[in-house]
DNA sequence: AACGCGACTTGACCAAAGTCAAATCACTGG
DNA sequence: CCAGTGATTTGACTTTGGTCAAGTCGCGTT
């Protein structure tokens, strides 16, 4: 691997803190892949052989069951998923594709489990990465039980309109099919959102999107920092 | 506290491996408490002071936003809560209340963080802990996007019917206002769900059931082990 | 037995969200 | 420029689930 690509992960705070011989011994076994947009990485039901790392690009973790597919989170450089099948050694729970031309580091599980047993700073930095994910699972399930839908893309579009600089203006990052799938709703169904939206101020026009009536928007979002605060 | 009672706690996964001396320094700083049902444990908001471990009774995690109000998941002794909320040392995120007569072990949360520095074999139960936590989640979202209330009804029901010998009967062991917060539907809803299964076998009187078309209700819940198996 | 209370059920209605089909728009490759 | 493809929007309708109000049931108390 490219020495510049193991600095990146190296900066990561779940390898930041671990002895050099261990990170090294970690990346003398590790891959670093590029993928093209809509490639399934991985496939709920079967062995997790490998800890994966976005370095570059999206991933969109999904289920299935029945006939219907549901999007349960998305992953954003830099970070992991799918730490908790690796640390037990289980199969995956979700499926993983990616969303955009995407760079991903590939450690294998059996390595990252025997180096957390022997580095206790590793083993730490591993734990404050789960209990993140789970706290981030726990806000998306608040977010998906206690809203509509048309709250649920009020508070994304506040979110994401403070990510952006909070001028009024913001962007969306994804195509309106996928984000209605990670606001747990149809396309169609975030169409009309959308134009519920519009007597509150959310001008759309493709993915640029004007918000003219914060004040109002913010009263009918009811934002709650246990649910939208990523930081908390 | 009762030497009887550090023995559950020493025997639980989180504590079983950890070193003789950490172990009564964290029993030495700890409390044992019982309290009566409907008792509010902790508030989401607070900040985490003490991780808790239910040694008996049942204990419900719940959130509010809004006006509203939903059960994010069950806990059983004996097991952890807000652990991940300990171990970043925020807020909790969820409020949790006593749904029985509960034994709960208290553990302030700074003796959990500095033991774990200090003993790579409770770092390593704490991972797994979590891991599992983790789990457990992503099967109740799982269950809970993909499934409509009917099926996630005859699912519980089937799991139950399992745990409890898989001889045709089972017996609830909640209210039934209770079990429909915990499928995530109204008590009318779960109501008229039962009415909906009993075409398929299902026969409620009080809180005895009787499963008398088990294939059926199997072909109707479509039980998936990636949502329902506890051990996965 | 009569009462009262809480848990549960039922019915009528409403709100949210999914489905299906058709229309529109945006953009690409002839 | 124009057909063709895919994304998005709109409309009509259905399903799912929530709300409100009125029972009904079981059970302990008087």
């Amino acid at each position: 691997m490219r020495s510049e690509d193991q600095q990146v992960a190296r900066s990561l705070p779940l390898f930041a803190e671990m002895d050099d011989e261990h990170f090294d011994s970690l990346m003398k076994v590790a891959y670093l892949q590029t993928f093209p947009p809509q490639v399934q990485l991985i496939t709920e039901g079967e062995s997790a052989d490998f800890l994966h790392v976005v370095v570059a690009g999206a991933v969109e973790l999904f289920a299935r069951s029945n006939d219907r597919e549901t999007t349960m989170a998305l992953v954003q450089p830099v970070a992991t998923f799918i730490l908790a099948a690796v640390l037990k050694d289980a199969v995956y729970l979700m499926s993983a594709r990616t969303l955009a031309k995407s760079r991903i580091l590939l450690i294998p599980s059996e390595n990252i489990r025997a180096v957390m047993d022997r580095d206790a700073a590793f083993a730490r930095a591993m734990v404050d990465e789960l209990a993140s994910c789970y706290r981030a699972i726990v806000k998306a399930q608040k977010d998906l039980k206690l809203r509509t839908g048309v709250e649920r893309l009020a508070n994304y579009l506040l979110r994401h309109h403070l990510a952006q600089g909070g001028n009024g203006l913001l962007t969306l990052d994804t195509d309106k099919r996928s984000l209605a799938s990670m606001l747990g709703m149809t396309p169609e169904n975030l169409s009309r959102a959308f134009g519920a939206l519009r007597p509150y101020g959310v001008d759309v026009n493709g993915a640029e999107i004007r918000l003219t009536k914060l004040a109002e928007l913010e009263g009918l979002a009811k934002s709650n920092p246990l649910i939208d605060d990523p930081d908390i």
